[in-house]
RNA sequence: GGGCGAUUAGCUCAGUUGGUUAGAGCGCUACGUUGACAUCGUAGAGGUCGGCGGUUCGACUCCGUCAUCGCCCA
């Protein structure tokens, strides 16, 4: 596959598919439940399966699939399983919508023939973001794809069901529900989005029966009065104490209404006396049981009123009738005042439209002892999370979990597995298969809420309940990933399922990503639009670089800031690769043997080998530790730094010079040691970049070796070299102290300059040794050394590591501004030196601290002494 | 009302268990096409680490408090 060249640039699109293919042909994603291998197991978090692939997906399945590589590569049994969720509400008001575009209406249909048209729908769409995912580099084991509503998974789902059916944690209950009138649906409480919204408190006279009172109740729902069947004041509130027990004339309805008492009312409030509605309220709900009211519904399921208020209200909105019902009081002269008020109103996560409380009958799951070992799983660290802190959001929702409303009125779904006998409804069969005699018994009409089908998603992938080999092999899975908002939805409920179902958590570590919002710190998402089509930024990047950019920004734990012009990081950075590697393969001689490994044991290396050797092997050893802690953008980081600035910008400008020396065997170290600092970095870098990477290592790699995305990790490097590392700063500082020098007098790159240094004998053997790289690396002519060598006339001077140098340039410097340099430099000096000194006469520092700080501050009073003197020298000789 | 998190250079963010002359990228300034890369190179300017207290020999780092912003829950 390798070609012989590498282009000037490097062409994602040219790259890309080609090596998918190749990796899919090779069958590398494919785990195998039969080996002996340690497994390495991720279950991805089901996309919708109508969803299309954001942003937040790209950042998501990267992570994963940096996960799931390197487990590979480190010659574990990688088991990536992938999947989508059939996500009943959403699907649905699609498929509705579609319908309504062909002028076809939902209630017309019968179940079957609206589940024809939704499985259609499904066939058409649900392949897509799988594709997008292929698209992104993800390698998952495609074999192993799953859909909630596969015919294995479903078996699963209602299996659960009725397990926890029979172990009496499912019941149906009659109470208030959060109802969404446009899914016209029950949703669970984690589905009502609470806004504050700008409203009114109105206040009404109720008139008191038989009497020429009133009383002033006050409201933010006017409509609702419809529904009133009490009006309720404090017991100690002494306003009102001579009406209790009196009643009310309710107005409009021409229903006599109780005036109570309970201590759920709010003295402060408005008026301190709140009218009671029990089948639109909670609050009013309990209150309605605590005193045995009526419960007047008077709205049908799309949040219009039913025939339980007067006529002329029949039918209309809620709107609607909220405005008749303001207009018609007021005209009654019942109206007292209107103030502005901010509401807390929820709504509807779908629907985005602010739900009801509706009197309805639907399934309950009970709570309270499921979440037992799930809650301590979290605690004791068998489940950790990553950042840690989510772990006080789940201790929370756990220990105040109230019951699941599982039931929705929906047809797409899992149909809940409840039969009811036809001749007596309170026969009921609950079982998996149903009952034989099918033809006497009458199905649920409810779908289960789809979180109650993926919350068994990592033992629902396989063959769960049965137990077999994938199942033993592949679960509990390692890493789980996925967004922090989702919290209660899933991951709780997917580690109450693992310990219910399997005695055992689902997955030993959870990272929460990053929310991604955009400049402005909006939350990325496609109904605000705000949200980048991932595929315009591949395209426009390159898939590697929206990859590794997107991962060198999400910081650990936080909210990012998502712009497009971080991605040219990304960008640049392949581009910084691509050419690095282009300019050493330039530099192979044709007859270079690529299976030719350095000899570390048996070489003499110089001290930029050593040096890049050892950065290199520093760099493995960080990158491998902030993987472990899962500190993805810092590992990024790692790499990117020792590439760039380390390998690029020093070793090799550095092996230039040996590649155009007469040293044949200098340039051929220098040829050996670059190629493995660039066969570690592909191989490091495989799983943020897979494409480029490997790409790269095909030209790079030696005869034998495999293909990268199966290349052996690396854990650790050659060998740290501490004094290499200090030898090689002293000769960067040098080298950036003459460049300074001469960007600061404007001596073009083409100059060729003469050095003079005055320092000590140490110093000068130290020169001498690397004489050849200071004068390339430094652009310099002629290097005079000596401890006593004399400034010559009109030269620019620094003082660096230690050493005075001098670079002559006749008539170039400018005094006055060498004046001002020197000075500022010696104020910074006398500032750090005061600081120090404030310290080392402190007796308590030199008595309690640790003696290496001690010692760091008397070497550095003493390094920063002899720079003073040295500039001071100089500075007078200025003058 | 309760909880969580944030506040470091113009912008976006790093900063391990307290001890560095507080870092990076972008942006900015100057110079530059020197045998890979202008998606580049070299050099440089730019910060009293949100305020106030406290612990400590020593605080960007730990504690308290206030302010501002964001999120979750009620």
């Amino acid at each position: 596959m390798p070609s012989n060249q590498l282009d000037k640039t490097y062409r994602s699109n040219l790259v890309e598919d080609k090596w998918y293919e190749h990796w899919i042909e090779q069958d590398y994603f494919t785990a195998d439940s039969s080996s002996e291998k340690e497994p390495y197991t991720i279950v991805i978090p089901p996309p919708n399966v109508t969803g299309m692939l954001t942003v937040g997906h790209v950042l998501n399945n990267t992570i994963q699939d940096i996960l799931i590589r390197k487990a590979r590569m480190e010659g574990k049994e990688a088991c990536w399983i992938p999947g989508t969720d059939h996500a009943s509400i959403a699907t649905e008001s699609k498929v509705v919508a579609m319908l309504h575009e062909k002028g076809i209406n939902k209630n017309d249909l019968s179940r079957e023939e609206f589940l024809e048209h939704a499985w259609e729908w499904k066939e058409k769409y649900g392949g897509i973001i799988i594709r997008q995912l292929k698209k992104l580099g993800c390698s998952c084991d495609w074999s192993r794809e799953r859909f909630t509503m596969d015919e294995g998974y479903t078996n699963a789902v209602l299996t659960a069901f009725v397990e926890l059916y029979n172990k009496g944690l499912i019941y149906k209950g009659h109470r208030l529900v959060n109802w969404c009138p446009i899914s016209r649906s029950a949703i669970s409480d984690e589905e009502v989005i609470h806004k504050e919204k700008q409203g009114f408190l109105w206040h009404f006279r109720y008139p008191i029966t038989n009497s020429d009172q009133y009383i002033v109740v006050a409201t933010t729902r006017p409509e609702t009065m419809l529904g009133d069947t009490a009006v309720a004041i404090h017991p100690d509130d002494e306003r009102y104490k001579d009406l209790v027990g009196k009643t009310v004339a309710l107005p409009l309805t021409g229903r006599e209404i109780p005036i109570i008492t309970d201590t759920f009312v709010d003295p402060e409030f408005g008026t301190g006396c709140v009218k009671v509605t029990p089948a639109h309220d909670p609050n009013d709900f309990a209150m309605g049981e605590r005193h045995d009211l009526e419960f007047i519904n008077i709205m049908n399921d799309d949040a219009s009123l039913n025939s339980n208020v007067p006529e002329k209200y029949i039918g209309l909105s809620r709107e609607n009738a909220r405005k008749s019902v303001v207009a018609d009081l007021e005209s009654l002269g019942l109206l007292d005042k209107k103030e502005d008020h901010i509401n807390n109103i929820g709504f509807s996560e779908r629907g985005n439209v602010p739900i009801e409380f509706y009197m309805s009958e639907q399934w309950y799951m009970k709570m309270s002892d499921l979440v037992k070992p799930a809650l301590e799983a979290v605690k004791n660290g068998k489940v950790k999370f990553h950042p840690n802190h989510w772990t006080k959001t789940y201790d929370h929702w756990m220990e105040n979990i109230r019951d699941w409303c599982i039931s929705r009125q929906l047809l797409w779904g899992h149909q809940i597995p409840v039969w009811y006998h036809k001749d007596d409804r309170t026969n009921v069969h609950v079982s998996v298969e149903g009952p034989n005699d099918r033809e006497n018994w009458i199905q649920d009409n409810d779908v289960l809420d789809t979180w109650a089908s993926s919350w068994l998603w990592p033992m629902g992938v396989h063959s769960w309940p049965d137990k077999d080999e994938n199942l033993n092999k592949f679960y509990p899975t390692n890493t789980l990933v996925t967004g922090p908002d989702i919290i209660f939805f899933w991951v709780a409920r997917m580690i109450i399922t693992g310990y219910e179902f399997m005695d055992e958590a689902p997955f030993k570590d959870v990272y929460f990503t990053s929310i991604l919002r955009d400049e402005t710190g909006k939350k990325l998402s496609k109904s605000l639009g705000n949200s980048p089509d991932p595929f315009d930024l591949f395209d426009e990047f390159g898939t590697d670089a929206v990859r590794f950019g997107i991962m060198l920004m999400a910081p650990q734990g936080l909210d990012v800031l998502f712009s497009k012009d971080r991605l040219e990081i990304g960008r640049n950075f392949m581009n910084k690769l691509w050419n690095a590697c282009r300019f050493i393969q330039l530099n192979l001689d044709d007859g270079w043997n690529l299976d030719a490994q350095l000899d570390h044991e048996n070489t003499d290396l110089e001290l930029p080998e050593r040096w890049i050797i050892s950065r290199l092997s520093n760099m493995i050893q960080d990158y491998n530790d902030q993987l472990e802690r899962f500190h993805f953008n810092e590992a990024a980081k790692d790499l990117y730094e020792f590439t760039w600035n380390d390998f690029c910008d020093w070793y090799v400008e550095i092996a230039k010079d040996r590649f155009y020396s007469d040293d044949r065997e200098k340039a051929d170290i220098a040829r050996a040691v670059a190629i493995e600092c660039i066969r570690t970095v592909l191989t490091l870098l495989h799983p943020y970049s897979p494409f480029i990477t490997e790409e790269l290592w095909s030209h790079f790699k030696t005869k034998d070796s495999p293909d990268l995305i199966v290349t052996p990790w690396i854990k650790k490097g050659p060998l740290r070299d501490k004094a290499a590392e200090n030898d090689m700063d002293i000769l960067k500082e040098l080298v950036t102290s003459i460049r300074s020098i001469r960007s600061r007098m404007n001596v073009a790159p083409s100059t060729f300059c003469d050095l003079v240094i005055r320092c000590n004998d140490d110093q000068i053997s130290f020169i001498d040794k690397h004489t050849n790289l200071i004068i390339s690396l430094a652009r310099v002519e002629n290097i005079f050394t000596g401890t006593d060598i004399e400034k010559p006339e009109q030269s620019a001077t620094a003082v660096s590591a230690g050493m005075e140098l001098y670079i002559p340039l006749k008539g170039l410097v400018d005094l006055e501004e060498e004046k001002n340099r020197m000075e500022k430099r010696i104020s910074e000096i006398e500032r750090l030196l005061k600081a120090i000194e404030g310290k080392l006469s402190n007796e308590n520092f030199l008595e309690r601290a640790p003696e290496s700080v001690v010692e760091k501050e008397r070497s550095n009073l003493k390094k920063l002494n002899e720079e003073l003197e040295k500039i001071t020298v100089n500075l007078e000789v200025l003058k």
